[in-house]
DNA sequence: TATTGTTATACTCTATAACTATA
DNA sequence: TATAGTTATAGAGTATAACAATA
């Protein structure tokens, strides 16, 4: 490669890299999906909630919490909102009369699917600059960055 | 196709790992700010307005939302808290009455190298996996990718 | 007794709108 | 009239603590 970077790089000057370089992807992405022609103003946290549920199809509230990452009573207050818009759907649980399992809508479904169109195009949009194989890499270095898996991932900031 | 990253990378994927991977970054930063002795819970944000103040040395609070990218409104609530703390100070313009100057106090200029030193830690300890090249490498992929001028950025349908 | 979810409360970060003092 | 900052208000996202119903 090319090594006019190679006179240094501190750890502090990657993760600065890093961090602002997300934050400029993360307005692009919020950007497109408030100023899109959605019905509902899906939020990074609230897009997380529904592709949480989306992912199980069903899921209890406090196993949705841990998923997410955040405390019951945030996920009380996500899902109070999103099901008042009909974006999902509260259910009792049959082998459980304590919990309450969570099913996405139709409607859910759809917009899910038209934020993820949005998303492929601004993604693309970002990446121009990168060839296939400097996506590769860039994909296996932060691979390699630390052990993240039991990360949730989301879209906010 | 030799390794097991060639085969595909959509670029929505690597925005995806991107994102995860500073998330992870910020959480882990936040943890080390809060789990450490620190006399103030310097959040993230309260920082940001902490940096830019050393930046400019003395700077004033409109120019600092635009800094910050935040409203002036906003500006406002940060510094009375940061003032009450005793990190910053708001002094008149002489050269403009309207006008408000804000300096960093002794404490905070303390408190600010101790966090760079605090952050340069977990910076090392989040990148142990990376050689020297591979960070410069990473470095270089990100300036690429964050070349937003570049990037005809119309997301229309 | 422990767990599930909710009520009650509060904090941080951010915004818009109306106002004031100055320019 | 326009600009700098503040007061007033609001909303999203998050937390802790106390509580009810159920296990």
């Amino acid at each position: 490669m090319t090594n006019h970077h190679s006179a240094k790089s501190p750890a502090i000057d990657v993760i600065h890299a890093l961090i602002k370089t997300s934050h400029y992807i993360q307005r692009e992405f919020d950007a497109q999906l408030t100023n899109h022609d959605m019905p509902f103003q899906l939020s990074g946290p609230r897009l997380r909630v529904l592709l949480a549920v989306s992912e199980e199809g069903e899921i209890r509230m406090s196993e949705l919490a841990s998923k997410l990452g955040v405390k019951a009573r945030t996920v009380t207050d996500f899902v109070d909102a999103l099901e008042k818009d009909q974006l999902l759907v509260r259910l009792p649980d049959p082998k459980d009369r304590r919990a309450t399992l969570i099913q996405l809508t139709e409607m859910a479904q759809v917009q899910i699917q038209k934020v993820h169109c949005l998303q492929e195009e601004a993604a693309e949009a970002l990446l121009t600059n990168l060839s296939e194989e400097q996506r590769n890499e860039l994909i296996e270095l932060l691979g390699n960055l630390a052990n993240y898996q039991n990360v949730p991932c989301s879209f906010e900031e």
